[in-house]
DNA sequence: AAGCATCTTGCAAACGATTACACAAATCTG
DNA sequence: CAGATTTGTGTAATCGTTTGCAAGATGCTT
């Protein structure tokens, strides 16, 4: 023994200086059996004989033995961790998909550990780097656009993945998720029906997040399918905050034609434009329509209420959970799942005002 | 060799099915060097030569080599990760001093692991003792109620803690926060110097929190030592929710002695009650004082803006991490430390109306 | 009482890294 | 150019578990 740990005569660690954490020789000692033994108290229970097992569990509580969960997941093969990766956890609703998954992780005995990226792709590489390092058994990504050698290593590390928040009509990568286009188009579907013609956007950046790009995709889609010629001076790409909001529906309302309805793409921001609006003077929805996308639950307090675009953060986030977690104990895939959104008509929306 | 992964000959895994993850040793043998030098080409370059570190790191590259976070940490002992438990990840506050917790610990190479309670002592317990398990160097907790022999497991453990959000002034435990007391003394002080006499309290539930505790005694000894006795019919402890502030606003309406003012200790359900307000044509603040807890920026984006208490939550995460690594590298324990709060005084706080 | 399952338990080899220590080769000194 | 450093690399023990296998103990059948 080249680093002794313990006194020469490979006593227990007595009275000599700061005793060391107890480890699973420690306890074996102590009990008179073998490691073996204690390992299987822990691991099945059923297996070791009732007066055993209550004797080795008097000294695991005596010392408040912790056992070593790097050198069980290195010994086992399994770490029985998943790996989450969202841009940030200052929004409401991913700290929901996130809630979710560790629930249902947790009902299963996974771990959940999350990797926070800041909306940098960089940094998420480098989490995605770490998660693998510490043997997650499984990785939970959100949005899609990244580099292809991310997967690359993702799979020659043989673990299993599920992309959230973005599901792209060509799937090739297996999600669980909604489609963000399909969900944008209702919502402005909706304004067209009600017979707005001049309609602005407020949106997040679609350079670093696909989930607004696909948002902001639709919108102009839906225009031109309409007929109408979707106006670059009135959609506005800001970061998803309230005062980004509120800061682009005062530009769109000194503009000399200001539009009778707009689409946020985030309710935080709707909330914003609709705060602007009442500072303004300009009703809502008499003047102004607003819709906005989460159904974050601020969305039913606020006066009116805002129509706005329900997605299952909750939901989405168990099933990727479970998926996840059975295409890992199966060896397997995840199945790709689409969720549906429901576009949810509240008072903030209404027919244009007769001019 | 009982378990052989190579084929019995111990060359490389070849054409032979699925190959497995690559370890050091695949790369070593690869690159022709011993497994200390591949080592070494990740913690130690410089003392590798340049010839010998770019021949490994070709293979490490070639390979998608990702070392075992597990086995590092137990063979070095040390895993160069922080644990932090927060009660939830729904409300801003807390998300944003996690986020500045990640970011100090990230600045000098520290992972964290988040665990979340919901306020749920029993889960925070098992949270506490699966970061135990995997060896993290340290641990930020939030508040301080808790069953003694949690710390004492801690301490068998030799993991150095501190405590964020809550200094008792009796500090006993290492703790980097402020005091919620004082903070709340603050608020009511401020509304009694206004000329307020019948004041209601919005609370958190003070048994499962216990910066609602302080906070609600901080309520009542306030109004005590004015001369005012506190009335409990105008004690509302409810969730820390936009609807609780709400609703507890809504019966303090229907009262036939409404009270002047409400001291709300969150401002979600102080931006609630405003909203109570609002729908019931009760003016802010000509007819009802409001003052909040936490300065959340939503506080500075109603109107009239909310009159608050500020809470450094950014900066009590990051020098909570800081002190906590500090303490780790130096073998000793964290040194408390208490930051300030202040009050902002903003438009929902006036004199009352004259009768 | 012998034979046979069934329970319990222990032995010891992994798991994949780190890191003292040793030692050979390269470089420097005077 | 011999001796002293410095530099680069390898050997092998170790970290704290799990787990396949073997073997002893126990109980049940005839």
């Amino acid at each position: 023994m080249r680093r002794p740990r313990l006194a020469p005569d490979g006593a227990a660690a007595g009275a000599s200086g700061a005793p060391s954490r107890a480890t699973i020789h420690d306890i074996a000692r102590e009990a008179g059996v073998s490691t073996a033994t204690v390992s299987r108290v822990f691991n099945q229970p059923e297996k070791v004989s009732a007066r055993t097992r209550d004797r080795v569990e008097a000294v695991i509580a005596r010392h408040h033995y912790v056992s070593d969960a790097l050198a069980r997941g290195l010994a086992s093969r399994r770490s029985r961790t998943l790996g989450l990766v969202i841009p940030t956890i200052m929004n409401s609703i991913y700290a929901s998909s996130t809630q979710a998954i560790q629930q249902a992780a947790q009902e299963v005995g996974y771990t959940v550990l999350i990797g926070i990226s800041e909306f940098s792709a960089d940094e998420e590489a480098l989490l995605i780097h770490r998660l693998l390092e510490r043997r997650v058994q499984g990785l939970i990504l959100t949005g899609r656009e990244r580099r292809p050698d991310l997967y690359e290593k993702i799979r020659h590390n043989r673990t299993p993945f599920v992309i959230t928040w973005r599901q792209s009509r060509e799937a090739a990568l297996p999600s669980i998720s909604f489609d963000n286009y399909r969900a944008a188009q209702a919502a402005v579907a909706h304004l067209i029906a009600l017979g707005h013609r001049r309609i602005g956007l407020i949106c997040g950046r679609s350079d670093v997040n696909d989930r607004a790009l696909d948002r902001r995709r639709a919108f102009e889609d839906s225009l031109q399918a309409a007929g109408l010629t979707p106006d670059p001076s009135l959609i506005f790409e800001r970061s998803f905050e309230f005062v980004d909001g509120r800061a682009a529906m005062h530009t769109m309302l000194a503009r000399p034609e200001r539009p009778t309805a707009v689409f946020c793409a985030n309710d935080i921001q709707a909330i914003g434009a609709m705060y602007e609006c009442q500072e303004a003077g300009v009703a809502v929805p008499r003047d102004m329509s607003i819709v906005g996308f989460d159904d974050l639950p601020i969305a039913r307090y606020v006066t009116p209420q805002l129509t706005t675009i329900r997605v299952p953060a909750g939901e989405m986030g168990a099933r990727a959970a479970r998926a996840l977690i059975d295409a890992i104990e199966a060896g397997e895939e995840v199945a790709p799942c689409a969720l549906v959104t429901d576009l949810v008509v509240r008072g903030t929306t209404a027919p244009p005002a007769r001019a």
